[in-house]
DNA sequence: CGACATGATTGCCC
DNA sequence: GGGCAATCATGTCG
């Protein structure tokens, strides 16, 4: 047992007396009888050093105690702390100031924005919807891929919450681990409270790398469903048979005006189960090519406006009122779009048209069209643009190509315009 | 399978 | 921002 006194002053003389002894006998370059010592304490210390894994694990712990307890350790310590920090910490610490990261922020505000970092139930259906909105998504096919989606989104939604909690805990732990480590070892060697900061630091940068990872393939993953769903979108599906009713319906019920307002429309996509921007479709497909191929949809106009006129004529003993059969209970409602009669009249005075077929439209519109003889009768001139069908005449489409309003006798309009009625860009 | 119908998109204009 | 015109892409029908 008397090995370890002895290594406790061997290693004295490296630490302190040991090393600056040894420099000076090398910058002296010369070999007396004092270097003959010191040559000898040195091959002491390797020796001891070579043996040390013959020590038993309780002497190694009683040395290191015994280091610990040394009056000179704590200075040494010090010295030691500080000469390292000045070296190495001063070095890395300026190399390693980053900027904020950009993309990172831009990830998170993508996963944000997608619903999938953001609070639980509200940020993910508010990204679906409107992505089911920029879908234009409405029927009941739309329905069944938004829900597809939604549920595929909460799936990447729950993989990203799951993977970044492992990632923290990981991550504390990892730190925990490292400090404890750290803290255990600086009582050996020089290891100050700041550059366990600083691996910490490191710790976590490593570990929100990672993360950043995470967040670049959660993007990944969202961005393919979301250009999967989108692209379902150009997968066209036709509107039903009713939905298609209603919107022409509307369309020849206001062919001097067929401009639905917002309301109209949100109540027309309420209607027929599609979207306020499907209407807005719609309607703007139906405008152009009825505009331009007027002829073709004439039977379709007189289909419509017997439809509506039958309908009017029904109601129409019971009010000055007429309604259009697909708003039936939108009488006096803000939203609604009522039907006046000068827009009846633009749908049936074809009926004045050669071509006309009274057959095509049932007995009932007959009276309607008695009522109405006195508007006819206001037919203007035609465009030249529609010399090929002038039988058609359809007068709210003027010389331009563009709508006007149909003239609208106080005889026949109903004293309250619907929403519908109230667009007029028809200046030419 | 080709022609036509139709819902959606895009670019432009006002 | 809404509407128009052109166009795309898909659905439907003969």
């Amino acid at each position: 047992m008397d090995d370890q006194p002895r290594l406790m002053h061997s290693t004295h003389g490296v630490g302190m007396a040991g090393h600056p002894g040894l420099a000076q006998h090398m910058q002296d370059g010369t070999g007396g009888a004092d270097g003959e010592g010191r040559k000898q304490d040195i091959g002491d210390i390797l020796q001891q050093i070579m043996t040390i894994t013959d020590q038993s694990l309780d002497e190694a712990q009683a040395r290191k105690h015994a280091l610990n307890c040394h009056r000179m350790k704590p200075a040494l310590f010090n010295v030691l702390c500080e000469i390292k920090e000045k070296t190495v910490l001063s070095i890395r610490g300026a190399q390693e100031e980053e900027p904020p990261d950009a993309q990172l922020m831009r990830l998170d505000n993508m996963l944000l924005a997608e619903g999938v970092s953001g609070p639980e139930k509200g940020g993910g259906s508010a990204a679906a919807a409107a992505a089911a909105a920029a879908a234009g998504g409405g029927g009941s096919d739309n329905s069944v891929e938004h829900s597809d989606y939604r549920a595929k989104l909460s799936q990447i939604r729950q993989i990203y919450h799951t993977e970044l909690e492992k990632y923290e805990q990981a991550c504390n732990e990892f730190t925990t681990h490292v400090m404890n480590l750290l803290r255990e070892q600086s009582r050996t060697r020089p290891i100050s409270p700041k550059e366990i900061e600083r691996m910490v630091g490191i710790i976590h940068r490593k570990f929100s790398s990672i993360q950043m990872q995470l967040k670049q393939s959660t993007c990944e993953a969202v961005m393919i469903l979301r250009s999967r769903f989108l692209d379902a979108r150009r997968k066209r599906r036709n509107f039903n048979k009713q939905a298609t009713e209603i919107l022409n319906e509307y369309f020849y019920s206001h062919l001097s005006n067929p401009y639905p307002s917002e309301e109209a429309k949100e109540e027309l996509g309420k209607k027929c189960s599609i979207t306020v921007s499907q209407v807005s479709n719609w309607f703007g497909n139906k405008r152009i090519r009825y505009k331009k191929n007027i002829g073709k949809f004439q039977e379709e106009a007189n289909m419509y406006a017997a439809k509506t006129a039958a309908t009017a004529t029904n109601v129409s003993t019971h009010g000055s009122q007429a309604n259009s059969p697909s708003t039936p209970n939108s009488a006096g409602s803000a939203g609604s779009f009522n039907m006046n009669s000068g827009d009846l009249f633009m749908s049936v005075q074809s009926l004045n048209g050669d071509s006309y077929q009274g057959a095509q439209v049932g007995a009932n519109i007959q009276s309607q069209v008695d009522t109405l003889r006195h508007v006819i009768s206001q037919t203007g001139g035609y465009s030249e643009s529609l010399a090929a069908s002038q039988i058609y005449s359809p007068q709210g489409i003027n010389a331009n190509g563009g709508w006007q309003d149909a003239p609208t006798p106080s005889s026949v309009t109903s004293p309250t315009e619907g929403p519908g009625s109230v667009h007029s860009d028809t200046s030419n």
